[in-house]
DNA sequence: CCCCACGATTGACAAATTCTCATTAATGAC
DNA sequence: GTCATTAATGAGAATTTGTCAATCGTGGGG
């Protein structure tokens, strides 16, 4: 929380040394280095996820990384950066489960639903990960960084296919498709919170926003789709 | 963070002095405590909304309220007590506001289109405490207490006006109304982030919001409102 | 008014945490 | 093998959190 002294995140790549050609990338040191970044963003994805962010200490995650607090600082400025590279990395892997459960899905309650399907699942396999990814970063520190959030990527995605869909006239035209898109993640988030804490059944949940917004989205005078009804 | 301390949070009510009747609740020294902790409170929200969680310290919220540290610890167990103090006190704001601005407002899309004017212009007139508000406060500390969130009272809220629509038949009634008004409510955090930032117009935001919701709740086969059109 | 008991507040400092950096260990080129 | 460079370590400096003895303010009784 001081002023940001001297990391990896900080330092510009090694140039290799005054006598020979750069390292090479492949080389022991790098690996090991790379390892160990890993074993730290592992061990603070447990923490983070488990026992909230404030609760978490930086010795805390070199300890569950097996490695010493001033490794820690090796890696990451302070806590903060240690949990903004674990949301990204969290984004990351979310936004590749959607992707590889939209394989196929072409119109868009059929996207909605895979993508939900989707997050259920990784919500079920790694508690806390997912609502940590998609929380309010400028809540827990004013400045965040310019990375896009889950919640952006997210909406941007759905914002295209969106688009695409308004200009091929299956989908209601007459809306900007980019604040539908947050709109939609905004409910999105609400369903995996809500099925977290509630007794709904998952596939009643999926159900009821995949209606919810294959109708709100439905051109009119078109005859209701499958998704549309009940 | 260490096991819970003292603090007025866990102290039972003064009983009295053993040789007389029990202290006058309208008494200086009651109402000075009140004051204090009112301060307390004032600068824990007036950090946390502009620093945010982590850079916000107990120090900084006792000198803002130009008070000892010590006098932090007496009236919160920690960090953490205080930042839900402040958001349980904006939660009710916020839904005294909504409660305000519903006035009037029947129709569903009335009764939300009021809402999101009431919670920009709060948005607007005090930055951070919405977003604050809505966070989820598991990502930040494990350990939720019992009380309801924003989100759930607003939901509860919109679901028991959503119940009531239903039974009347003035919209689909084949949705579950918790789940909905949760979706619901996901979606008017989304739209409060995305008006603080990006260009879109209020008016257009509510606007796209309100005939999406419109749209995804209107009873089949009825004339739409002219919240459904544009 | 004074006295006294009790509750509210203070701030020095003990305890805990964050972070730095001299030292050690591992790597890679020659 | 030697030597320079990079990665990791952990003691301890710096900072923050939280405690508690001392002080201040209040209120009741004489």
């Amino acid at each position: 929380m001081s002023s940001a002294p001297k990391t990896e995140s900080d330092r510009t790549p090694a140039t290799g040394r005054a006598r020979s050609a750069p390292t090479l990338p492949g080389g022991r040191q790098a690996r090991r280095k790379a390892e160990t970044r890993q074993r730290l963003l592992d061990a603070a994805r447990t923490l983070f996820a488990t026992r909230g962010y404030d609760a978490t200490r930086p010795q805390d995650i070199a300890r569950e990384a097996d490695l010493a607090t001033g490794t820690f600082y090796l890696h990451f400025a302070d806590k903060h950066e240690a949990f903004l590279a674990f949301i990204e990395v969290a984004a990351e892997e979310l936004m590749g489960v959607i992707r590889r459960r939209a394989v196929g899905a072409t119109r868009f309650e059929e996207r909605l639903g895979s993508a939900l399907e989707g997050l259920f699942d990784f919500a079920e396999s790694q508690p806390g990960v997912l609502s940590a990814a998609f929380a309010d970063a400028a809540v827990i520190a004013a400045v965040v960084p310019s990375g896009a959030s889950l919640r952006d990527r997210l909406a941007d995605s759905l914002a295209r296919g969106l688009q695409h869909d308004m200009d091929r006239g299956e989908v209601a035209p007459d809306y900007d498709a980019r604040v539908i898109a947050h709109g939609i993640v905004g409910m999105i988030d609400a369903a995996c919170v809500h099925g977290a804490s509630h007794a709904t059944s998952r596939a009643e949940l999926i159900s009821n926003v995949t209606r919810f917004c294959a109708r709100a989205l439905a051109v009119e005078g078109r005859p209701p789709t499958e998704a549309q009804t009940r």
